[in-house]
DNA sequence: CTGAAAGCGCTTACAG
DNA sequence: CTGAAAGCGCTTACAG
């Protein structure tokens, strides 16, 4: 407890502003007044190493070389060094290790157009791991089409050592471009292909749209419609791909006209679903990509006087916050978003520590488990 | 970057370790190769505050002066330290700061049953000035009505010395009590009543409620109906007033049949709506108290068959991402979120600060300013 | 309103 | 095996 000074009485305050003059070595009664005695800016009275070293008999360096366990120290001076740790109860001040010896890791997260529920879930995971690692996050926000590489840019050159891209920036790649030249390690949310310094964490997602598809197969559905994602984002193409396979593992025929190319927000939802619900045999149910998608699809439904999920069944991905505001509640895949981003601090911290021990490491690619949750917006067709 | 030196081909290395040396003063050529140069110790090649100082033409002083927001600098230096920061992507070394300023204030931040795009926008604000004042941000989750005052409780008993409460935790008598008992200064948002230790940031919500409701009488509505929030919180009395107010005002009389109870949810905005349109009398236009709960009745009404603008105006509160998402977008109150947070950072930090310097300081009252936003949600009634 | 000096507590780079 | 010096990048306490 630093200097909440004021709540205690004032010997407290004594205790605490001159001690550290005493030990500094001044005496212990004025030499000359007109001297003017600068004020200690000693701000805890924990002892240092310095206090160590004059208990130990030794010089700090040698403390330093102690609690380091460096193995150049004679047994006999550990032994005392040891002693005299333990009986002050000297813990090192991280803050100065890290100033002294350059050890903080300075990691910069970039996003941009990400969804806020996403957002604030990757925020916490991120956050959370970072004090953990006493990590320096750099939180900054970019706009995809124009200043994306600017700002990566400028993070890099403010000394951030390593990055944590969110989608959509994790498949921009004018940004990964420049990671690559500048030899900056990286984790990619959501992307695909390790390289040298680049690592990836993801889900399934072909799996997880196949494994949907097939839920929604198995209720019964001969006709399923499909909105998908972004087509510059890959897991839009792996989702399609699941969603293919998963049709053809069922004995269902797929058809192009059931598959509408939506961008991942929730206007591009209504105009897929508008499209799909047009169609002259329209789908008794529709898989979208993402959590707004599928909303933007119910509204659409019950508009058109369809009741979701009687008349039509409505999926979606995610599992944003969205998911379970509206009504009905999705049946939708769950990303576990607070994981992946834990896993990628997870990741930085040991690729930064292998460089900076000269180790060499390739970028690793990390899935974690999706789970399909079933709510109230499926139902078996209506014969 | 300390050692991943090994990893660059030579001319990066040079680079990396010679330019910090040219810098630092010595010439571009060896003098004396018998005066032996020390290696330079920096660490990584991020700017410094003396980089920034000498960009900028100033002392480093004043750039820490700057950074830490104080108000002693003059408008002109403070924006040319602005820029040679911007320029050079320079972010203050935490642990640097931490040492050389005592210890590191840590500020808890707990948040409950608040929507996703509330939250990420004031985690943001939160984020950014914790990182500016170099607070360790602890951000953590807790259930209004199972464990809210026994997470409090925890946060402080684990060193946090003040906390940030967003609603409807602002509102929550039990965590209120835990704090003061406790003499923890915490900033409160969307609440009132500042007291010794706990300042309010907030908007005009009155004011913004009346001015809303003006605007839609304005636009030649009789009948404007009225979802509330939870009545749990301050701030859904408070916009109830001004709409009564504003209806006051507008020469329209205030009729109870027209107010209906929500409590901020989705869901509720369901139900609320359901209830006015059901009316023998529907109203022409319906203000929700916020955007989840307008998005509700713009559903409830496309359900039945009404346009929205054209059949019935609707508008919300608070112009959280939602608001923009669906369609059509909504005509709403724009309260300045990541403000708001950025603001209530502030006042912890120097209500700390004042604690340990031993200066009381009452709790204080911040109002930002909100805005009207209008969108495609409102329209003249139809005759 | 601004800056020069000292110092936070440790480690690196040297020298013995 | 040990220590004296310099320095990490900031802020505090002063002085103007």
């Amino acid at each position: 407890m630093p200097v909440p000074v004021n709540r205690f009485a004032p010997y407290r305050v004594l205790s605490l502003r001159l001690n550290p003059l005493y030990n500094a070595g001044s005496p212990a009664w004025p030499i000359e007044s007109n001297v003017k005695q600068r004020q200690s800016r000693r701000q805890r009275n924990a002892p240092t190493i310095s206090d160590v070293a004059r208990e130990a008999g030794v010089s700090p360096m040698t403390v330093s070389r102690v609690i380091n366990g460096e193995d150049n120290v004679r047994a006999k001076t550990r032994e005392t060094v040891d002693a005299a740790i333990k009986s002050l109860g000297y813990t090192p001040n991280s803050a100065a290790r890290s100033l002294a010896g350059g050890a903080q890791i300075k990691i910069g997260l970039l996003h941009s157009n990400l969804n806020a529920s996403y957002l604030s879930a990757f925020l916490i995971g991120a956050l959370e791991q970072s004090s953990r690692y006493n990590i320096q996050l750099v939180v900054e926000h970019c706009d995809v089409a124009l200043n994306a590489e600017a700002v990566a840019a400028r993070m890099l050159s403010g000394g951030v050592e390593a990055m944590l891209l969110p989608p959509p920036l994790s498949d921009l790649p004018t940004v990964l471009e420049v990671l690559e030249n500048s030899d900056t390690p990286a984790v990619l949310i959501a992307s695909e292909q390790p390289r040298s310094n680049i690592s990836v964490v993801k889900i399934d997602d072909y799996q997880a749209a196949y494994e949907m598809t097939r839920h929604i197969a198995s209720l019964g559905h001969k006709r399923i419609g499909f909105i998908t994602g972004d087509c510059g984002q890959q897991v839009s193409q792996r989702r399609l791909e699941g969603y293919r396979q998963a049709l053809k593992d069922s004995g269902l025929p797929v058809a192009d006209e059931l598959i509408e190319e939506g961008i991942f927000t929730y206007r591009s939802g209504l105009n897929a679903a508008e499209g799909l619900l047009n169609l002259k045999r329209p789908p008794s149910a529709i898989f979208a990509c993402n959590d707004e998608m599928a909303a933007a699809t119910i509204s659409v439904a019950q508009r058109r006087g369809l009741d979701v999920p009687r008349d039509l069944t409505v999926c979606g991905f995610d599992d944003t916050a969205l998911a379970t505001t509206i009504w009905p509640e999705l049946t939708t895949i769950h990303q576990p978003v607070v994981d992946m981003s834990r896993a990628a601090v997870d990741l930085l911290v040991k690729k930064v520590r292998a460089m900076r021990a000269g180790e060499a490491e390739q970028g690793q690619q990390v899935q974690l488990d999706f789970t399909l949750i079933r709510r109230r917006s499926d139902a078996p067709p209506r014969t």
